[in-house]
DNA sequence: CAAGTGTACTATTTGATATAGTACACTTAA
DNA sequence: TTAAGTGTACTATATCAAATAGTACACTTG
């Protein structure tokens, strides 16, 4: 489910870490499981080794994965409870972003709607890649 | 009310274009009235001439303000109308926003409470710099 | 005329991003 | 033991956006 945007601002390594988060969360990748290795993902991705790797590096630094020195990298036990209370901390964008669009005349309504809407249990709904 | 985060990821001139909209919308820069000079507004801020100018020519570009050659920069006669158009289009934004949140087991009933809490008229918070 | 406006240049610096290529240490399975 | 596949660590290079620096010109206002 992993997708590269090659076009998006945002830098390949960093859609790589939030797409592999998101296959996470969303159990592509379950605890326990190996990742794809760096030059897999490369091929795949048709991405630079060294990209992928500075994606494994940060995930590492998260907490989110580990790595077995010559056998894979693996998405580390607990993983999915960090990124719950990573999203838990979130909701201060969520309130920063409701502020400004209030501040444009979004109604409390409008945005609760919002809320609602995306919040059905749609099964669309991309991942990543792979 | 302007405030340039000088460490932040977002570029300097972006940060400006997006106070400055702030500004308009909370009324800190009323429709019709003049804003600070380049030259002034790069001093007060501490930033490049050129960095605001450049601020400025995306204003002029979203139709939000207008120059005049010799005599300075205005906020156009219905910019705060364009502001709010622009807001209603952000919904998707939020939409995303709560969706990524949802994944990590954010649950609706949290999400809504932070809208409302947002939406409370607090007259704190800030606007951007000057 | 003088001071203050916006505007348009060119040049330079800086930092992040990404690619390219090579090398080494380790693990696993044949 | 060997070979293939892992992660990891380098150096070097290219590219691009962002920001600064400096200069210059046209315009408006008093």
């Amino acid at each position: 489910m992993l997708l590269i945007d090659k076009f998006s601002s945002k830098p390949v390594y960093e859609q790589l870490v939030e797409g592999i988060k998101r296959d996470i969360l969303i159990g592509t990748f379950a605890e326990g499981a190996q990742l794809p290795s760096v030059r897999e993902l490369s091929a795949l991705l048709s991405v630079n080794p060294n990209t992928i790797q500075k994606s494994y590096a940060e995930l590492i630094r998260q907490g989110v994965i580990q790595s077995a020195h010559g056998s894979g990298c693996f998405v580390k036990e607990g993983a999915k409870e960090i990124l719950r209370r990573e999203g838990a901390a979130r909701l201060e964008e969520l309130k920063i972003l409701v502020r400004e669009l209030h501040l444009t005349g979004v109604t409390q309504e409008d945005m609760i709607a919002c809320v609602r809407e995306a919040t059905r249990n749609d099964t669309s709904e991309g991942g990543t890649m792979l």
